[in-house]
DNA sequence: CATTCATATCTTGCATACAAGATTGAGTGA
DNA sequence: TCACTCAATCTTGTATGCAAGATATGAATG
């Protein structure tokens, strides 16, 4: 009943609002159950998905939400700050403003962002912060590295559902909202700036995460959750470790 | 007989050695008789390249090379040099330099260039000046960007396919040249400056098609090749068009 | 009791059959 | 001659069936 690129956006939002978490498994029959189809609508789905980074297969075995581990994290956050302060960078370079709607558009955004952040609403908060970057770019006029940009926001909001936390959301926001500040006055490399400033906060994290703990890598490869993707299994078991079970 | 994977491949190998022009009909059946393979695999393949934006597909009717308009055309050429500027500039803030065996992996590929522009082996001279990119990107420790960056090279390649002659062939072997001897030197901001100019000059050439030739869209649209794309008429029958027929 | 091996079961991989939209061209009527 | 209709054909869209690999279960064996 239901069009593969449905589905395919499904597990996308899913994922955005920390829905689904790495490792999770698709199988073809529950989903194709679940959205009343058959295995081929899924399949293709899985495939979408796939050539796209966000979803694995072992063969075989199944469809699985990547385990990202902190060098692909590393990757993926120096490949945002590239692509999202480049788009500024190039903005700013063509010295044009932004339209009214455009910056509308983008209030609206910070607003709901703003909302889902005061009612702590988890999920919607989550998939806002993360959609806000995908917003921007095409708010900056380019659709193509938009789209490429909603992947690997996907695939970093993967890796950083295990450590966000309230504080960090509302830093987010913040930090968002400085961005719009800057365009709207018609300062883009200023805005460049504080992009740049914001992805570095949370790619050093991503340093961190290694120096802190560097127990991590070792209590992960230990732990045995129930459905162990096999062919990551030096990073599996981390969407139940912080659960408390360790 | 074949996995999708390498059809998908052989397919991105064919548009980037100019093999496969825009606007070309991918059928399905075609294409299984030709890797012996069952249809299923064939649009395996299919939503592959489609999830990348290397196909695309009009409803029953059948997959198709896109036909890139200027529009898009300006969109990949920024989209391109905000990736590949943004490695340099990222590796050059690193304050790296190249190890031997990498630096000699470009210096390969070099002489590869330079050894089919002098055999005049167009398919592989067009293959290899994009695909020197890809290479690149790779080295600079990005597979992410890199594979990201493949598919716009594709794309690109779609577009230059119509205007590039063997003196730009030429040049573009010499600004490769020069971005990888910055590097060698250890200057990577050089190189990144390099990169900026080698795909200004192209990108400048979008813009030259547009100016030089305000009649190329009426000529478009109102050639009439015989399979017609149908969702992008606008500019359907460019692959004919300078082919001399009009 | 631990280990190994066989078997049952579950899940994906692939081919094929059929449904349905799109195109083409012949034929008909004005 | 032109426009329109309808059937024949071609091509993709989707479901389903079977093959085959992976895992889990449990009995047999040392």
């Amino acid at each position: 009943m239901a069009v593969a690129s449905s589905i395919s956006t499904r597990i996308i939002n899913a994922v955005l609002s920390q829905k689904l978490k790495p490792g999770a498994r698709l199988g073809e029959q529950e989903l194709a159950t679940l959205f009343q189809c058959s295995r081929t609508i899924v399949r293709e789905a899985m495939v979408d998905l796939a050539a796209r980074g966000i979803v694995i297969v072992s063969p075989r075995r199944g469809w699985y939400l990547p385990e990202v581990n902190v060098e692909m994290a590393r990757e993926l956050y120096d490949a945002r700050e590239i692509i999202e302060t480049g788009l500024l960078r190039a903005f700013a370079r063509r010295k044009e403003t932004l339209d009214a709607a455009t910056l509308a558009r983008l209030r609206l955004h910070l607003a709901e962002q703003k909302s889902a952040l005061e009612s702590e609403d988890v999920e919607r908060r989550s998939y806002l912060l993360g959609d806000f970057h995908v917003c921007l770019a095409q708010c900056l006029g380019n659709q193509v590295l938009a789209s490429k940009l909603r992947d690997l926001t996907v695939l970093t909001t993967l890796f950083t559902m295990r450590h966000q936390t309230p504080s960090d959301a509302r830093l987010s926001y913040e930090e968002h909202a400085a961005v719009v500040d800057a365009l709207a006055s018609g300062n883009a490399s200023e805005a460049e700036h504080c992009m740049c400033q914001h992805l570095g906060t949370w790619e050093a994290k991503v340093h961190l995460v290694r120096e802190h703990d560097p127990l991590e890598k070792l209590r992960q490869a230990l732990t045995s959750p129930k459905d162990l993707p096999p062919q990551v299994s030096r990073t599996a078991g981390v969407a139940k470790a912080d659960e408390g079970d360790i």
